[in-house]
DNA sequence: TATGAATGAGCCTTCATTCAT
DNA sequence: CATGAATGAAGGCTCATTCAT
């Protein structure tokens, strides 16, 4: 036990460097791919530092050149996640859509293909998120923002009398993207069977309906 | 280590005892209540099995009498949980509603009073959730009974003609369910701030008008 | 890094065992002296727990069953080394001199005798007593309490008008132990080269001349 | 691992260059300055290279220019401590005082004083000796040769009649400095209190009485 | 000479699980 | 059935030292 008057933690060897030389950046990045294939494949929880830094082709000190922990490789991994996430928005499928419906179920469409296809890390980030409160609330974070955006959508659209006009848009928003990523998540990381089309069709009604949105509104 | 690869060494002996003796059931007893304290106060992951025993006034050998593993002890406490989660729905409040819009908030407003009281247990049930595939199972089979019992009165509203007849009722009931869940999770888990009665309102009148209920129906 | 509120080190398993059993105290007691010879042999810093674990013929994890940290074994030790220590001052040797200067030469004798037995394990002390606040203060204490002992000797004789009635008993107790102990350290434990003899007769003289004590006193 | 027994492995590269431009003697200037303030903050067990070579402004890389290890650092910062603890003897006060005892009196004076001011580095060199015994050797050399400067002045007040023959002038001086030295460790090292005037004049009269010194010689 | 990233041996510590009493 | 000490695999993390640039 250290009896010194500054405990270890204080000094920490926490001070973990932002790589300057061309070989510095390539490692990172080649722990921080490893990551994303080990955590993809073991989890968090079951995830070793030791099995990354072999991923990674580097020595096992050489991870804490860099990270200080396992939660901090993922909040690198983190803004890789956010981009694939937000996309799916502003994919030219969602804006070429001819009316509002159409557009809500290219977005569905598009997270539910997203989902899948980062199902591991996904679920990872679900894990980590309930681990680490630093992640918990970027993600909240995140979440808000993409329900701040959303809630621009529905306020205009209240505007233009398309949509319930008792809903608070930023409660609506956060409400029916959690019901899109929930099923998501039991159907791509719980494994639940619930048909493809089926989900798209019958959340994308869900959401027009909650909205009361015209069918054909543009 | 991932779960489905545990090395038959390490695996528990397995055969555990079912108390016969009234001590038996007693202990048994004392060391479920003592996982549900010490689980609601660390969390799944950071549980140590010297803890739970502790907490139940036994010897640390004595858990394995009756478990064996900290995942099992959590499956024994699922009763418990599934009996809380479920009562809601079954309520006075929920049953007496003068209509089906009443009936349904006063469902969300019970669970989400239900979350909140057992705020620390459920996000623990998440945690498992992630780790434990035969836990994940559980509450899977959970959602889809619930969701069943929901798909009937959907079901039976739409022969009534009250409610959007494309919706799939199971998969309606599982997506709206999902988003309730989902909003309680946030708020009571995670710490997103959204005000009660603003909470309640809104998510009632999404239920309401995704299935496109009548205002008044009963 | 945790992000939970508790920090790791507050639900530290710090909690040691004081053992009930028969095998419980023989196992500490293995430890105890194993932790002694190891680091007589290696000096604290070098002294690793898996050694003092072999030598004690126990499993590694069995040192924490008991001690938390190298630092604690020592604290274990120390009361040990303290009767060491204080037993010369109550020797027969001391007890039985003749006179006041015979009985401080006996004093000085025992306390060389001692150190010279012990040297390896009061040098280890000497390293402790830099790195642990805890052991620091315990050490002081002890010497405070074996000038206070000397003092009351000391104002004894000053009260009989045989030592100079200008010293303070304590300071004047603790600086000529500290004479003793020093040298001792020197000559035992770093390495110092002076004969036994002159070394006794020096320090006897010493002591006998800053107390102005006539030759013969008794 | 005890100091004697490096294995050549683990032994460091050995050449390290006397730098010959100007900008090397600078930056081995500034390391040893580092070192200085690196080891007074953290000891000498808790102080890192890397943090000496931070505080310096180098390259983690540069401290092994110029040095083989952290032993070695403290050695070239030897010579400086050594000058501070010579000082004194030599001071103005010490020279200036009208008669022995009051020169004694200077020169336990300025010894502690300088003591206190470098309290955290002398801590320091303690650690150091008990791990180096190469920096235990110079220490005790420097000891000797301090005994023998002032064994010069014991022998030259016996021949002068003032001084108690039967003590053997270099035995005499190491143990009265001793006794010096370990005050000063206990009270500004270890933490001791006692008061610094009460201190002067306790030692300052042992050390005369010791000597059996008339009260007036000069 | 300076740089600073890479290395990896090595020690610490935990805690689920067993088993003799 | 209860006890509680013993076990030891497992992984975390540090930091002195090297070496290519």
């Amino acid at each position: 036990m250290p009896t010194e008057e500054v405990p270890p933690a204080v000094r920490a060897t926490g001070t973990r460097i932002d790589p300057r030389s061309q070989g510095g950046i390539r490692t990172r990045a080649a722990i921080v791919e490893a990551a994303r294939v080990i955590l993809a494949r073991d989890g968090f929880r079951d995830a070793r530092i030791c099995d990354i830094a072999r991923e990674a082709g580097v020595a096992n000190g050489s991870f804490y050149t860099y990270f200080a922990s396992k939660a901090e490789v993922v909040s690198a991994l983190l803004p890789e996640i956010e981009e694939d996430l937000l996309d799916p928005t502003a994919g030219p499928e969602v804006k070429g859509a001819p009316d509002i419906a159409s557009r809500i179920e290219a977005m569905i469409r598009a997270y539910l293909d997203n989902y899948q296809r980062n199902a591991r890390l996904l679920k990872v980030l679900e894990e980590v998120t309930l681990a680490e409160k630093t992640v918990a609330e970027w993600r909240l974070e995140r979440s808000r923002e993409f329900a701040r955006r959303a809630a621009v959508d529905i306020t205009g659209w209240q505007g233009r009398g398309l949509v319930d006009q008792e809903l608070d848009p930023v409660v609506t928003a956060r409400s029916l993207s959690s019901m899109v990523v929930r099923m998501a998540y039991f159907v791509y990381a719980v494994g639940d069977t619930i048909a493809y089309e089926d989900l798209v069709a019958n959340l994308s009604r869900l959401w027009v309906n909650a909205l009361r949105l015209p069918v054909n509104a543009a």
